[in-house]
DNA sequence: AGCCAGGCGGTCA
DNA sequence: TGACCGCATGGC
């Protein structure tokens, strides 16, 4: 829950609190069993889907478990599972993230959630819903100081409330129609567009490149035959999907965590 | 003070 | 295509 993929979750007394589909959730690990215990009105069968238990992680890890810096990675996180966010709230959350650190981004939807979200109790706000900002007035969107952001995601509520921009319609396109489609949008590039198809949409085979698995890449896998002629970003992204394949996601989760906790080895 | 943060869009060669 | 730049803001 802190590895970068979701923003609205917080650690107290190893009870995870967050704020998922306008409740106030909180969940907890058993170290012994291993067990989730989760205090929520939703149900099991949401956070099974939420927390993607019935990925085979075993499964999966061994499909991405191509070389020794994979191996070593896998081994200190195995465990961390991709999660599977609301569409919308997950668009926003990475529209707001170019060029922004974590705990900015976090600051920022909790800006945004305190403004234009709903009351849930004393200390948490549901994250809002398309028209509160598509109508949120200019100046009070700019309270939010949001910088250059501001406007793309009141252009995107804007799509969506108008339905330029169908998400749901996203589930049923495959990955690189998908992406195409998003990338329509302003403020989505490519990067962006994997991360929304990742972590939303299921799209295991999108491999986000940013700036910490720019580095990864390059420091790890740079004598690749593949990059002989220079390591572009763009390069950096088809690479990651011809090599880990299909679940290449899942791979690039793992590296961007050890990446940010333990930096470059 | 200067650089970096889960980048993007435009321009210019 | 690929390299470069401006874009807001905050933190170190």
């Amino acid at each position: 829950m802190d590895c970068g993929q979701v923003f609205r979750w917080d650690k107290a007394d190893n009870v995870w609190t967050g704020v998922v589909q306008g409740d106030v959730v909180r969940a907890w690990q058993d170290v012994k069993t291993g067990l989730v215990y989760i205090d929520s009105r939703l149900s099991p069968a949401f956070f099974r889907s939420y927390f993607r238990f019935d990925d085979n992680l075993d499964c999966i890890l061994t499909t991405v478990n191509k070389d020794k810096y994979m191996n070593e990675a896998i081994r200190s996180y195995r465990g961390m599972r991709l999660i599977r966010q609301e569409p919308w709230e997950c668009l926003i959350s990475y529209l707001l993230a170019t060029a922004w650190s974590i705990p900015n981004i976090k600051k920022g939807i909790l800006k945004l959630s305190r403004l234009f979200g709903k009351k849930i109790d004393e200390e948490h706000y549901s994250f809002p819903q398309p028209a509160a900002l598509a109508m949120a007035c200019e100046s009070d969107l700019c309270d939010c100081k949001l910088g250059f952001r501001t406007n793309r995601i009141r252009k995107a509520a804007i799509q969506i409330i108008d339905g330029d921009i169908d998400l749901n319609e996203l589930f049923e396109l495959d990955y690189e129609a998908a992406k195409k489609k998003l990338m329509t949008m302003d403020g989505i590039g490519e990067k962006v567009a994997d991360c929304i198809l990742l972590f939303a949409f299921g799209k295991t085979e999108a491999f986000p490149v940013d700036t910490h698995v720019e580095k990864v890449i390059k420091n790890y896998y740079g004598d690749h035959e593949f990059f002989k002629e220079g390591m572009t970003k763009n390069k950096i992204g088809k690479w990651g999907r011809l090599y880990f394949g299909k679940y290449c996601g899942y791979a690039q989760q793992y590296l961007f965590y050890q990446k940010r906790l333990e930096g470059l080895r």
